[in-house]
Parts: C-alpha cells; sequence; structure tokens
DNA sequence: TATCCCAGTGTAAGCGCTTACATTCTAAAA
DNA sequence: TTTTAGAATGTAAGCGCTTACACTGGGATA
C-alpha cells in the first residue's frame, strides 16, 4: 500500500464506475442501496479519502476558510479564533489558521498559501498592513473581514472594537482615581494598528485633561518583557502612581515585577489592562481592565464572513462593544 | 476578474507556454531572464497564485504537514505547537492545524480531511484513541508522531515525556512535606491517556506510602471548573492539606477558589501542578509544578516527523526530560 | 562547411475528482 | 405483448498544474 487508494482503485475493486463511487460519497440516495453498500465497504477496507486537490479542482469551491493571526504563543486570539472555528465547523466550513509572527510579509505569505489552497474567504487581524496585501486581496476578490479592531466609514469590513475609544475610556477612568502622573507599556505599535490606537487612546485621554508628558515604553507581549518594561519606567522620576497596559500579558507581568520589588498593587503602584483574558480575574490583585466579548467576536465574524462568501458582496462592518470592568488593581494614589 | 487567474491565463498574457510559465516559478534558472521577467511581471499584474489542488495533483507531494490538537483554547498546547511549526517552516513545509475538542471522533474527521488535504505527515497528541484511527493511519501509511506523551516499548513513535512518572515524583515529593491527606483534582480521564496516567501516576506514589483513599474528582481544563472542584473536594471531611492538579490551569483554578474562602496558600492548603506554563510562575503564590520544556518537544516532534516523511520510515522514539520545580505553593500541614 | 550539443521553449499526458450527457435496465402503462 | 418513463449506472471531458519528451536554433567543434 505505498500509494494512497484513489476513487478509481475503489471502482474497480467494486467493480463500478468512478462516477458511481463518487455518487456515493456525496449524493448517496442517487445510488441504489445495493451498490452503495458494496461501494462503502470497499473505501472502509481500502481507508480511502479523497484527495481534496482533485475535488477541489473538479468542484471549483473549496468549503474552506483561512485565518491568519499574529500570534499563537498567547492567548489574546485563542478564544475568538475558537469561537470563529466553531460557528464554521457548523456549517460544515474547515478553518485553516496561518500564522503571521507579526510580520506583514509573512503574513502576505501565508495569505497567499491560504488562497492558493483555495480558501473562500478569509479572516485577518486588524487594518495595518502594506497596500500590497490589500490589493492582492482586491484583485482575487477574495472575501474578507478584518477583526480585533473597528473603523467607521471604512468600505472594508470589521468585525471589532474601537481600540481608540476604549483605550481612551480606560485612561479617562484611570483619571477619576486622581492619578496625575500616568505611565504606559504599550505593545510595539510599528505595523499594529491595535497597539498604536490604544496608545493614542490614552494620550488623547491624558491631553484632554492637560497632562502632556506620558512615559510610554513598548513592549513584546510576553510576561518577561513587560517586567523589563516595568522596571524601566519605574527609573522615571517622579516616579507614576498608574501604568496603563497594552493588553493584560503586560498588565500580569507588571504585576509581578511591582510586586517583586516590594511595591503594593494597587496601594503603591495602579496597573490596569485590556482585554480581559481569563488571567485577569485570576492574579492578584485582579486585574481593573477593558473587557471584549472575544466570543461574541468569533462568533460574528464568522457569520459575516460566511455571508459575505454566499452572496458575493462585502458585509456592512460590525462593532462589538467593550466594557471597563472595575476589579483591584486600580486605586487612588497613596501620596496625594 | 471573477476568477482566479491560472496558468494558462498568464502563459496567453506574457506570449509563452504554461511549460514556461510553470518553470518560472519553480526552476527559475531553467529559463532565460528575459522571459523570466516577463512572465514574473504578467504573474504580480494578475495577482496569480499557483492553485495548490492542481500542484498538488501534479507533484503528488504537497510539503504539509498536519497536527491535530484538542483544543486552542489553552495555552497547554501553544508554546510546543509554535516551536513545531517554526521548525517546519524552516525547512519550507506548511503546517495545517485541526482541532479535535478532545473528541475521538472528530479527531478522525480531522485527521482525514489532514490526509485529504495531502499532509505528508501529521502530529497527533497522546496515545489513546480508537483502532479505527489508528488502522487507518497503518492503512494510508502515513508517518506520524505521537506528541505530549511517551511509551515505552512501543512500535510507534513518541516524542514525550512519561506522564506516569512525572506525576508519581511529583506526589512522592508532596509526601516528603509531611502531607498524609491528599487529593486530586485531575483532567477527565476518558478518551486521555496523559490524564489517566497522571492520575494513576499519583495514585502509585500513594499507594507505594500506604496511602489508598486519595479522593478524586476530574475536571475540565477550565479555571471555572477547577473552581468547581476545588470545593467539592473542600467539602471531604477530614479535609486534604494537600492537592495535586493535573495540570496548571486546574491548579490556578484551585488557588483562585481556595483565596477566595479565605484560605492561605500554602499554609492552609498546599496545591500543586503539572505542565509550569507560564501562567505557573505569575499566580501568586508562585506554583510549585512539573516543568515540561514544550519548545523543545515541539522542535523535536517536527525534527523527527521530517525524519520519518523523508525516509518513510518510522523513527524511535524520543523521551523528553521533565523536572519537579518547586516555587511557591507546596508547604507543610499547619494542623501537624 | 558540416556536425554536434545544448540551452531555451513548446507539446501533451496525466494527477484524482465531479458531472453533463449517454446508455442500460426495470417496471408500470397501454 | 409492446411502449415508455425514469431510475441506476457508465462514459468522458475538464478542473490547474508539472514534467517527460520533442523541437528549435545558434555556437563550438571537427
Amino acid at each position: 500500500m505505498e500509494t494512497a487508494p484513489t476513487l478509481s482503485d475503489v471502482a474497480r475493486k467494486a467493480g463500478v464506475s468512478t462516477a458511481t463511487v463518487s455518487r456515493c460519497l456525496n449524493a448517496p440516495d442517487k445510488v441504489i442501496s445495493d451498490t452503495r453498500e458494496r461501494v462503502l465497504r470497499v473505501v472502509n477496507e481500502l481507508g480511502y479519502t479523497p484527495n481534496f486537490g482533485g475535488r477541489a479542482l473538479a468542484m471549483q469551491r473549496t468549503h474552506t476558510v483561512g485565518a491568519v493571526i499574529p500570534t499563537m504563543d498567547n492567548s489574546i486570539f485563542a478564544t475568538g479564533l475558537q469561537a470563529f472555528q466553531q460557528e464554521l465547523s457548523n456549517v460544515g466550513i474547515t478553518l485553516l489558521v496561518g500564522c503571521s509572527n507579526y510580520n506583514s510579509s509573512d503574513e502576505l505569505e501565508q495569505i497567499k498559501a491560504l488562497v492558493g489552497r483555495g480558501a473562500d474567504g478569509l479572516m485577518l487581524i486588524g487594518q495595518e498592513r502594506p497596500n500590497a496585501t490589500y490589493e492582492f486581496l482586491e484583485k482575487r476578490n477574495i472575501p474578507y473581514v478584518l477583526a480585533w479592531t473597528f473603523r467607521k466609514g471604512s468600505e472594508k469590513c470589521y468585525v471589532g472594537f474601537d481600540n481608540f475609544n476604549a483605550a481612551k475610556q480606560l485612561a479617562d477612568y484611570v483619571l477619576q482615581f486622581d492619578h496625575r502622573n500616568v505611565a504606559m507599556i504599550a505593545g510595539i505599535t510599528a505595523g499594529n494598528d491595535r497597539a498604536a490606537d490604544r496608545l493614542n487612546g490614552v494620550k488623547h485621554s491624558l491631553n484632554s485633561a492637560g497632562l502632556d508628558d506620558l512615559k510610554v515604553v513598548e513592549s513584546a507581549y510576553t510576561l518577561a518583557d513587560a517586567e523589563q518594561a516595568f522596571s524601566e519606567l519605574w527609573q522615571a522620576t517622579p516616579k507614576p502612581t498608574a501604568i496603563i497596559c497594552g493588553n493584560d500579558v503586560l498588565a500580569v507581568g507588571a504585576i509581578a515585577r511591582a510586586q517583586e520589588i516590594g511595591l503594593r498593587v494597587p496601594e503603591d503602584i495602579s496597573i490596569v489592562g485590556f482585554d480581559d483574558i481569563d488571567l485577569a480575574s485570576i492574579v492578584s490583585p485582579k486585574l481593573t481592565t477593558v473587557h471584549v466579548p472575544h466570543r461574541r467576536m468569533g462568533k460574528r465574524a464568522a457569520e459575516i464572513l460566511i455571508e459575505m462568501i454566499n452572496n458575493r458582496t462585502v458585509a456592512a462592518s460590525y462593532e462589538i462593544p467593550f466594557e471597563i470592568t472595575d476589579r483591584e488593581s486600580l486605586g487612588y494614589p497613596n501620596n496625594l
């Protein structure tokens, strides 16, 4: 059994034509039960699996969609993606996942791989990517949704939330606690619109309050990098009384380091996050953060993408609501 | 541009044969630079991407491997998988990921989908699955490695660690802290050899110490379920002084609930985990747990799978070492 | 100059599948 | 009994690609 059995292997062994075998698999009611059983038995004996390439070639439709996410290493995308895939599998669509490592040329490559594999549609994360990528998508007329972000008045289809606004509201909220000395650990903003929006939202909020010396350090989304970033920020004078973090992973890292050097959160330093991943309500103190309904976003993205694929049209964007969840990591500065 | 451009579209527009276009893409040096440039320009103009199905059909080799993991919702597999995929992409192989939701018939379906898509090889998690699944794999002669677990003296290829032994050693270690009243929050053992091995390892250790009334509750790998499980265990009399958890997620959930009801860890109750995911060193108290080098395991699995694909042979298993990492969540019982 | 070689290119078969159309068969209607 | 509709099955084309093989033309060699 060196090479995969094919349709005609099955056909020969069952003593029927390839057409009949194909029908057994795709439209069983078009074939008399006697024949069908015989064929299916042979299918099992041989361990036959349809060759997807052949099928896709003949059908011109794959029932496959692709998603390219920046990283798997990290739970930010996992929940939303899981919901996305669940919704797809409900309607018999297979999800193929690629990973860009936060790198736009890797992303384009992954996109091409997925399209070449016949993806009927694509889910991409965020908005910022080279024009060439968008041009490719347009030229090939691939339906796609942009998730995890939202842009009003764009002709593209977004399923996500307004990072700028959410960050702004979070910062406003922090300011209500009388902090005047705020710093930020942002994600790497280059090529990442979500990180950039969050940074700008915070800046905007502070500016409106007459504060314009926001200290910022950008950090990769790992606990270790976040700890490092905290230390950097802690060297400033005067020391910040509150640190706004670009996401929960950063916030958790920051808290860890703060506690390591003997600081109490939030008594000595307030730290807030963004995303409300599982972790946020587990760490101690529990994170005050922006809650985003990731499952809902993933599900909605799938529904919308399916609609776009079926109607061959670009659907309207859909804004996912967020809300600020106040837990324990934000308090009043104690040096008032 | 309603339908994807094909090789012959490019060929026609560039005024060459399809063979030449194909060569431009696959063996550029076989074509004179003049022609090549003209062809490549057209390729870009048209946004042409090779149809993977056609290519796979013609080449009989896909440079694709598949992996089926139980869940994405959770960081247990993320790190190892990431390393797996990195190693593959280094040698130009694309990874396709499927998700079984801890369900063996879903798993078989995913496997078939991946094989049908031409996966040259497969990575599967763990050992326990219906015979039919293994038969399918054998019949189709698909190279595969079984990761995250290890079985001595099997003819299959494992790249993982000995869950039984690790759990046993962890329990032994716990016993060294004078605990006589130990309970366990295990993963769901049905259909999950890793969860079962860990449970059995703990049992074995306790039995050897003359303890044979291990209280066990099985729990899904979510924080919420783990919290629930803790509460259940806490109703027993006498109350356990130490709880061994089937993985770190369970341990973190247990700690959270313990703290909620006013218990101090480890003063009032010791809690240990398994896996040493990121989270383990972030929670407070930091988790005493079994450290598993996930990146290394993923990388090794990829190397071995590649070897198997190239040599058309089943490689020897590879055992990944583990080690017990003592941090803060294990202590002496205070009611001694 | 005649011959050969070979780099550059074209021709066409075939990979595994679906499906329109052709063919055969069965059973009910005439 | 003959006719006929329609169910069951077969035939064969074509999906986009690679590649063995055939062809061409110009430099190197004899």
